[in-house]
DNA sequence: TTTTGAGTTGTTCGA
DNA sequence: GTCGAACAACTCAAA
């Protein structure tokens, strides 16, 4: 009888996994591995800690109860269950972060003759792989995309009818008791989830996608970002189901974003935390407190960017379209530099990745790849008004403007009687502080 | 090597 | 209200 261990990370599902193809060939039994690392959980904010136990319990059910959930570091981890079970191979879907690479370079050595198998990855295509003609990486996105589209992979690996599952005779500790989330609520996680999610969506609002995709007050975007993050279904998946229409490839095309994304990033770890462009680090910045702190609480003045980051505490998930303006708001209204914006965020979304998250906000503060040109600066009442012709999503999330008619929702400074009580003045005026990013901008030019 | 066409998501202003 | 131009120049990708 040999076992093989299949050591999940961010690949919480059964259906169209290669390294769970990978470990069934290896042994006649298979034990379902998950590590608590420490450094993972430790930033990772009480709703995607919620979402991640919650994608853990499915998975725990689905392989009969034999998932092992082990604390610890993975290097000691991974060496101690091999002496207790005798396995002979580890099997994992590669990482592609800073922090993955190292950590699975160093289980590799731990491990000693006992292979660390990667088969596929959470992507389309592996990070690293797309390259041009001269071997060198992609640095803007349209021609990735066309040469993705040429060589992504889009049919599913198949799904296995049954697995024989083993617990190894290990322990498990179980999975952990869920923070406290302090009233956000979080969608069902795990695999049967985001299936249904993404029928949902096909059905009801990818046709419409085109349009539907800019109105945060209504379901018009997928919402599959946490699931994909913890890899509850495969892009590929998607990718399969998906045909030639406009709408279609426009999510196609959302897709492969997150690729070249994950992309960028493992050509460039440091840009993580850094700006991508370093011809960028000249320009000033500001850091006050006061200001970073009405942004993050949605308290601005500003309803459409209040909305928003009221919603990112509400749900844990903010719409994309107001991801962008809200990040514009904070890195040109307020000159904070785009970390301390991404850090909030990361601490806040349930489906906070790495490489998505920190260079959707490069892009934003023109210091990433394909960036935003500098006079590129979002107008939140015009946004608002554009995105949110009603104010339904601005009242949604605004309760102090429920009442408020018309479009002066969106701008309630306009109000006769002025702004409602309780809802705070604009912190900034918007018309000023465009035209101070743009002299900054012009200082580094 | 040189050349050419193009580049996620915007805003404002003036005709 | 609608529309096109200006906002700048630079870098990238590919022929």
């Amino acid at each position: 009888m040999s076992l093989s261990v299949l050591w999940l990370r961010r690949d919480l599902r059964l259906a169209d996994s290669p390294a769970l193809l990978a470990a069934r060939d290896a042994g006649d039994e298979v034990v379902p591995l998950f590590v608590l690392d420490d450094v993972l959980r430790r930033p990772a904010g009480a709703p995607r800690l919620a979402f991640l136990h919650g994608c853990l319990r499915d998975l725990y059910e689905r392989t009969d109860g034999r998932l092992r959930i082990l604390p610890g570091r993975p290097e000691t981890v991974l060496p101690r269950v091999i002496r207790e079970t005798g396995a002979t191979s580890v099997h994992i879907s590669s990482d592609h972060g800073p922090y993955g690479r190292e950590r699975d370079e160093r289980v590799r050595r731990a491990l000693d003759d006992v292979p660390l198998v990667a088969t596929g990855s959470p992507y389309g295509v592996t990070p690293g792989t797309l390259t041009k003609a001269d071997g060198s990486p992609y640095k803007v996105f349209t021609p990735y995309a066309r040469a993705w589209r040429e060589r992504g992979i889009r049919s599913p690996a198949t799904t296995p009818r049954k697995v024989a599952w083993s617990d190894g005779g290990l322990r498990s500790d179980g999975i952990p008791a869920d923070p406290d989330l302090g009233g956000v609520r979080l969608p069902a996680a795990g695999e049967r989830a985001a299936l249904q999610r993404w029928r949902t969506f096909r059905e009801r609002a990818l046709p419409s996608y085109d349009e539907g995709r800019n109105r945060p007050a209504t379901a018009g975007t997928s919402e599959l970002s946490a699931y994909l993050k913890y890899g509850c279904l495969h892009p590929r998946t998607l990718h399969a189901d998906l045909g030639d229409s406009d709408a279609d490839r426009t999510f196609a095309s959302e897709l492969i974003w997150r690729d070249f994304y994950a992309d960028v990033l493992w050509h460039r770890p440091d840009s993580a935390r850094r700006d991508w462009n370093a011809a960028m680090a000249a320009l000033p910045y500001d850091d006050d407190d006061a200001l970073f702190e009405a942004w993050a609480q949605g308290r601005t003045g500003y309803p459409f960017v209040d909305a928003g980051m009221r919603q990112l505490l509400g749900e844990a998930w903010m719409h994309n379209r107001v991801r962008m303006v809200v990040a514009s708001f904070l890195v040109k209204d307020l000159h904070v530099y785009w970390t301390r914006g991404a850090r909030h965020f990361m601490r806040h979304l349930r489906d906070g990745d790495l490489a998505s998250n920190s260079h959707g906000w490069q892009w934003v503060a023109g210091t990433g790849t394909d960036a935003a040109p500098y006079f590129r600066v979002f107008n939140p009442v015009k946004q608002g008004l554009d995105h949110d012709p009603d104010g339904d999503y601005v009242r949604r999330w605004v309760p102090e403007l429920r009442d408020v008619p018309g479009r002066f929702v969106h701008e309630p400074w306009k109000l006769p009687g002025g702004v409602p009580k309780n809802y705070p003045e604009r912190i900034v005026d918007h018309g000023a502080e465009r035209a101070e990013a743009l002299r900054r901008y012009a200082s580094v030019r």
